[in-house]
DNA sequence: ACAATATATAAGTATTTTCTTATACGTTAA
DNA sequence: TTAACGTATAAGAAAATACTTATATATTGT
């Protein structure tokens, strides 16, 4: 459901951790220095956007690196072709490219 | 901001009223037989929808008719359209055809 | 082994959001 | 003109969300 996606991404602290963490890799610390909010409220913040797999963990010892997953964004992206037939025709190729668009894991 | 976007479409009854809204223009009475909200509760749903130009209201004496405005989604598309880099080079093409879609009103 | 570090979880509080009922306002029909 | 109708707004209750502090857990460096 994009709800789900909509709703995490709909908060302005979450959804600028995303940007971050699209941008680069970052560990909970780095992210806790970033943001002025407190360090459970980044943990807690990463734990939805890692539920709708908006952003991936990868575990190194204590440290727990964090990144993007802009792929995570393709029910938004499917949903929204369902109204590109209300957009200028200029774009009514784009359901065909999503279509044929992978599932699985894209290189960044 | 697409935030205020996603905020909007964040929420289960909102979310399908636009959808609604995008088949077919309904009455406010309409909607409030449609979803078990009360009348209020609609017409609050309204004004967020109406506040990020999602829906349009057509007013006929007493009757409200409102009517989706999927071109009301087009700075969601534009934002996820910054993240089409970390998808495959099949939808290189995203963009450019978003930066010619027109801004105005668009055919329905 | 122990202290320091990195992160997660628990529990509670504050804030925001969504709902309700009551009511006000404008429009139409009788 | 007045009663009924359609919708919006006000006010407050209820529910959901985002934060805090305290603490637990695991890992590393000394």
């Amino acid at each position: 459901m994009q709800v789900i996606l909509m709703k995490a991404l709909g908060d302005d602290t979450r959804l600028a951790i995303f940007e971050q963490l699209c941008k680069r890799e970052l560990t909970v610390t780095q992210l806790t220095e970033r943001f002025d909010v407190s360090q459970p409220a980044i943990s807690q913040h990463l734990r939805v956007l890692k539920r709708c797999r908006l952003v991936h963990e990868r575990r190194e010892g204590r440290f727990a690196h964090y990144r993007g997953r802009p792929e995570g964004l393709r029910p938004l992206i499917n949903w929204l072709a369902h109204y590109q037939k209300f957009w200028p025709e200029r774009l009514d190729t784009l359901s065909a490219l999503l279509k044929t668009m992978p599932e699985g894991e894209k290189k960044r």
